[in-house]
DNA sequence: AATGAATGAGTGTTCATTCAT
DNA sequence: TATGAATGAACACTCATTCAT
C-alpha cells in the first residue's frame, strides 16, 4: 500500500507551507507543460528552492503529482460532507450535495483539471490509493442514490459513474476552455441544473436556468 | 507552420499501409500506456517492425500522435460534411450534423480518447496545424447556429464550444469507462439528446430516450 | 532470484564479444578506482563505445560487477572440475584441485582481486546468486576432505572455509602488492605448499618449497 | 601533503570525545554498509549528533575513515613498540613482536577490517599519508628479520610483506567469519604459529596447536 | 526498404557540504 | 557549539533518433 507522502525535515510549519508552494507551483507546471514534460526542476525553479530541496519535502516527482491529486480529492469529499450536514430529507440532500460538489470542482478547477489528464500516470501504487479514497466518494453518491428510490442498481451506478467521472472533466475542461469569462454563479447554476435534469428532478428543486428563460420567451 | 508528414520512401501503397498500422498500434500503445511513458519502440514492436523502420514512414514521435490527431478531427469533419449534403432546413441541418459528429465520435472513441487526452503534448507547431484544422469544424457548427437565429454572439460561442469540446470528451470517456457495455444506438440516442435538450430543440426533434421511459414506470 | 544477465541486441556473437570487452574493461576500471566510485562512463570509455550503449548489453551497473564475479566463479570451479577428470585417490584428487584452483586464482588474479574487494557491495539478489554457486564450489572441496577421512565435521568446515575463501584473498593480494616480480611457478607452489602444510599432508606428497631448501643452505 | 585532522572547536577533551564516538560509530557503518554506500547522515545519526556537527569534528567523509585506518595503524604501532621493550634476542624479538601485532588486530579486528576493505577508496593524498606511517612499521619488521640473519633481501621484503599486509587481512577476515565463537587465546596461538611455521622458525619458539594434536589423535 | 546497433542529450534522484540561526 | 534546511554537482539510466550495412 502506498504510504502518505513523508518529508525528511521536521518543522511541521515548513513542511505545510512548502508543500502548498509545491503543489502550487506543480499545478501551474503542470498545467503548462504536461506532467512528463515538465520537470521536477521546473516545479523547483517556480517554487523558488534547488532541485535538491524539493526531495526534502517530497520523495518523488510521483509524490508531487499524488500531493496534488490527493488533496483534490480530499477538497472535494470535505465540500461534500459538509454540504450534507443537518439534511435529512432525500432530495434535498442529493441537491446540496451536487451543488457542493460543483462549486468545489469549480474552486479547485485547476488542479482538478491536472487530475484528471495526469492521474493516469501515477504509480500503479498511487493510483490504487487514490482510487480507494474516491471509492468512499461514489459510496457516499451511491447512498444518497439509492436512499432517493428513483433507480434501480444499474441506473444507480451510472448516474453516479456520471456525476463523480465526467462532471468533474467537463466542468475543469471547460473552465479551462472559457478561462474566466463566465461568471462562477452562472456556471455552477448551470452545470447543476442540467445534471438535476438528467436525473429527473428539475421539477422538484433547481430554479430554471438563465437559459431556459431565453428559450421561455422565443416559444 | 507544420509540414505534413512525408515519407522517405517512395511507393504510395505502401506507405498508406503501413501508417494505417502505425496510427492504430499507436492509438492501442498510447492507451495502454500514456504517450510520455510509450516507447517508440513499443509502437514498432506492435507494428511488427523494427524501430528504425519507423522513421522511414515517419519523421518523430510527434509525428505518429500528429497523425492520430489529424486522421481524427478529418474523419469528423468528413462525417459532417456528408451528413449536410442535400440538406436545407437549419433545424434539420443541426440536428443530422449532431447526429453524425456523435456517430463518428462513437466509430473513433478510441483515437478519440486519445486525442483529447494527449493532444496537449504535441510540439507547439503541431498543436497550431491541428486547431487551425478544428478551426474550420468548429466554423461550421458556428454557422448553422448562426442560421438557426435562436442565440446570440456569445451563446453561440459557448454551444459551439459545448459540442466541439466536450461532446467528443464526455463521450470518449464514457465509453471508455462502460466499455462495449452499452449498445451504440442507445449511446448515441442518449447524447444527442442531452445535447439537444441543451439547445433547447427536444420539443422539436429528439425523442425520448429510455431513461425517461422507466422512471415514467416508476412514479 | 537473480535472472541471468541479458542483452538487448540479438547478434549471439557480438554479444559475447563486447561482454568479454566489458568485463575486461571493467576489472581494470574497478582495481583503479574501486566500483562505487568508477562511473559507467568509465568502463564505457574504456571499452570504447558510448555509455547508452553499455545499456544494450548490460541492464545496469550492478551487472557489470555480477559478470565479473560470475565469470571468475565459473573458471575456477571449471578449473578444478577439469583437474579431477580421471583421478580416484582421495590425496591425489585434493591436491589436483587445490593445484588447479591456485592456478585459476593465479591466471584470474586481477578479477579475483576485484571479486574479494567488491562483490559486498553487489544488490543482495546478486550476492544470493553468487552464494549459490560457490556453495557447489565448497561441497565439491567439503566432499574431498571427506573422502580423504582425517578431519572431523568441524575441522572438515573450517579448512574449506580456509580453502575457499582466504586463499584466493591471499593470492590476489599478494600478486597484486608482488605485481609480477615473482615468476608464476615459485608463487604457485608455494602456496600450495603452506596449503598442504596446513593440512598435515605435505609429508606425502608435496615437493619442498625453496624456502625451505635455501634455509637448509643456511643453517 | 595531507594535513592531520583539524577540528573547527577548541574544546580539546570535547573534540577527543566526539572523534571517539564518530570513529566507533563509522567503523559499525562501514561494515554494515561499504564506505561508499554508507553516508555522512548515517554515522552523525549512530553518534546521535546531527549531519551538521559532524563537520564540526572532520573536514570530509575522507576524513572520517582516514581517522579510522590512522588510529588503527597507531595502535599497531605502538603495541609493537611496547613488546620490544628491554628485549635483544633477535628471535624473542620477532616472536615478541608478532604476537603483538597479532594481538593488536585481534583486538582492533573490526577497524582492521574495514582499513583493508576501504582504505583503497581514501583520497589520493590520504593513501600517501597512510602509506609513510606504515612504510616505517615495516621498517621496523624488516629490521628484525635482517637482524635474524637468515634471509637474503628479496626473502625480506617477502616475508615482511606477508606479515604486515596479509596477515591482518586473513586475521580480520577470519574473525570476522568465525564472528566470536573461537577463543582470543586459540585464534591468536594458532596465526602465531602458522606464521612462525612460515618462517622455519617453530622448531624454536610456537608451542604446537591444538589441530596438530588432534590430529595426532587419528593417525 | 529494412535492420538494429550506436549515440548522446536529458531526467530523476542522492548526498557531501555549507551556512544562517 | 549545534542544528537542519538548502545547495549543486554528479550519476545511473532511458530513449528518440541516426546510419552503416
Amino acid at each position: 500500500m502506498r504510504t502518505a507522502v513523508v518529508a525528511k525535515v521536521k518543522d511541521e510549519a515548513l513542511v505545510r507551507a512548502r508543500r502548498r508552494q509545491i503543489v502550487d507551483a506543480a499545478v501551474h507546471v503542470f498545467l503548462e507543460k504536461s506532467y512528463h514534460v515538465a520537470t521536477v526542476g521546473d516545479v523547483a525553479a517556480r517554487v523558488g528552492i534547488s532541485q535538491g530541496a524539493m526531495y526534502t519535502y517530497v520523495r518523488s516527482k510521483d509524490d508531487i503529482l499524488y500531493m496534488i491529486c490527493d488533496e483534490t480529492v480530499d477538497a472535494h469529499f470535505e465540500a461534500v460532507e459538509r454540504a450534507l450536514v443537518g439534511l435529512d430529507d432525500p432530495v434535498a440532500r442529493l441537491e446540496a450535495a451536487t451543488r457542493a460538489f460543483v462549486e468545489s470542482v469549480w474552486a479547485t478547477r485547476r488542479s482538478t483539471l491536472v487530475v484528471y489528464r495526469e492521474a493516469h500516470d501515477l504509480l500503479p501504487q498511487s493510483i490504487k490509493a487514490l482510487l480507494a479514497k474516491s471509492a468512499k466518494f461514489t459510496a457516499l453518491f451511491e447512498q444518497m442514490l439509492i436512499d432517493l428510490g428513483r433507480f434501480d442498481a444499474t441506473e444507480t451506478r451510472l448516474v453516479v459513474a456520471n456525476i463523480v467521472t465526467y462532471l468533474p472533466t467537463v466542468i475543469a475542461n471547460r473552465a479551462w476552455y472559457v478561462r474566466d469569462r463566465v461568471p462562477r454563479e452562472r456556471f455552477v447554476a448551470e452545470i447543476t441544473t442540467f445534471l438535476f435534469r438528467r436525473l429527473g428532478l428539475d421539477d422538484a428543486v433547481v430554479p430554471l436556468p438563465l437559459r431556459r428563460e431565453r428559450r421561455g420567451t422565443k416559444a
